[in-house]
RNA sequence: CGGGGAGUAGCGCAGCCUGGUAGCGCAUCUGCUUUGGGAGCAGAGGGUCGCAGGUUCGAAUCCUGUCUCCCCGACCA
């Protein structure tokens, strides 16, 4: 679905709201073509050919796939460029209810999927543009570098992982209860339910939106499903997206100090970075490639310096790169029969023998 | 499209106001020393100053034109 007919895009009335937006390329017929900037139009058309039975609803369809968009002003690196890679999700359900309840079950997912990630998203409720509809919530990543300034309830901020992690319909409630405002929409407030003491200003970074917006794609593009009775009804749809390559960015902006990345854990693409203090020293790179080994055979995903560089610069390397843990190897720690297991969110250092720096790194 | 700024060594910059023929840091090269937090010392190489005109005895510097890039805004995962 990377390639989609601006036809396509002209049945579901789209085609003009999203005009500009569009990168389009013409085929050798020249029939304009475009590259999917979101994919409503493509998922209602799957659905379209294959679902005919309200049987066969709810279901959500979902991919992970590189969408464009011609930005007017592409920056910041892997913030905002042309090319980004998004998790997008489309729900289908009966009637409004089965909707709202798709677009929960979404909204706690995106909630425990940030928390998990160990990150703080706040969850504001957002104009839903040229996709259309009436409810819409952002995901803001906290961070001083956010395009975005937000307005919303202290309150938010109290709401603990735990509870995020196993959110249910009363977090639900409480969450979207709770007042969160971009600034532009924030302004647009007459009078702020919130008390001066409780309002709290601050940057964020846009890394998710979801939006219900009804029958509008599946009335346009006529799509219908039989119903139990015998009549035909429009499916009323919601879609959820995640921009991965942003999010990536975002948590980096969360996540990091003056020597470099801090990865979560969660998310890290590596748990451990084993330096090899000396490369030329014969005693020292055995060690070093005995416990690599291990670390290999334990399934502990490593990342390994054996470069021929000063310890200095390995350090340094290291605490750029941001992996958790880092485990040093060196001729002065294995003289007295030991090794170096650093955690990079904290500085900590502790000297333990190979033996117990293998069971910590594989418990 | 509107508003700012910058083009000088591979990279980052100073010099320009007040013209006199280009300098600093990093990187590179050579040698010696060093080797657990991005090494030290000594020496060396490298630049049509974005481009085109003009003023002047003389232009990186002043004037005119032109090209390019960056930042802010509108957009948004």
């Amino acid at each position: 679905p990377t390639l989609q007919s601006a036809d396509l895009w002209r049945e579901s009335g789209r085609y003009d709201a999203y005009g500009e937006e569009m990168l389009r390329v013409k085929d050798r017929k020249e029939r304009e073509m475009l590259y999917g900037p979101t994919n409503e139009e493509m998922i209602t058309q799957i659905f379209l050919g294959s679902v005919k039975s309200y049987r066969d609803l709810p279901r959500t369809l979902y991919h992970i796939q590189w969408k464009f968009r011609d930005e007017v002003r592409p920056r910041f690196g892997i913030m905002r460029g042309r090319e980004f890679l998004m998790k997008d999700a489309y729900s289908f359900d009966l009637d409004e209810a089965g909707l709202k309840a798709s677009y929960e079950a979404m909204f706690v997912a995106y909630l425990r999927t940030f928390a998990r990630l160990g990150l703080q998203a706040v969850p504001v409720r957002a104009p839903t543009g040229p996709i259309g509809g009436d409810l819409s919530h952002e995901f803001h990543i906290l961070a001083d570098t956010g395009e975005s300034a937000l307005f919303y309830d202290a309150a938010l901020e109290d709401v603990s992982r735990d509870e995020l992690l196993a959110a249910d319909a009363a977090t639900i409630a409480k969450l979207t209860g709770l007042y969160a405002m971009e600034e532009e929409e924030h302004a647009k407030v007459a009078e702020c339910p919130v008390p001066a003491e409780r309002l709290r200003t601050r940057r964020g970074i846009e890394v998710g939106h979801i939006f219900a917006f009804g029958a509008k794609y599946s009335e346009s593009m006529g799509f219908s499903v039989q119903t139990g009775d015998g009549g035909q009804v429009h499916p009323q749809m919601g879609s959820y997206g995640i921009g991965v390559s942003r999010l990536m960015g975002a948590i980096i902006e969360a996540s990091h100090d003056d020597a470099g990345i801090v990865w979560p854990e969660s998310v890290a693409p590596f748990r451990v970075g084993l330096i090899n203090m000396r490369a030329d020293d014969g005693n020292v790179s055995s060690a070093a490639d005995e416990i690599y080994g291990k670390l290999a055979d334990s399934g502990v995903d490593t990342l390994y310096d054996d470069r021929d560089e000063r310890g200095g610069a390995k350090f340094a390397t290291m605490d750029l790169i941001g992996l958790p843990w880092q485990l040093i190897v060196g001729p002065k720690g294995l003289e007295k029969g030991v090794v170096e297991l650093k955690r990079r969110a904290t500085g900590e250092r502790e000297e333990l023998s190979i033996e117990s720096a293998l069971a910590r790194l594989t418990a």
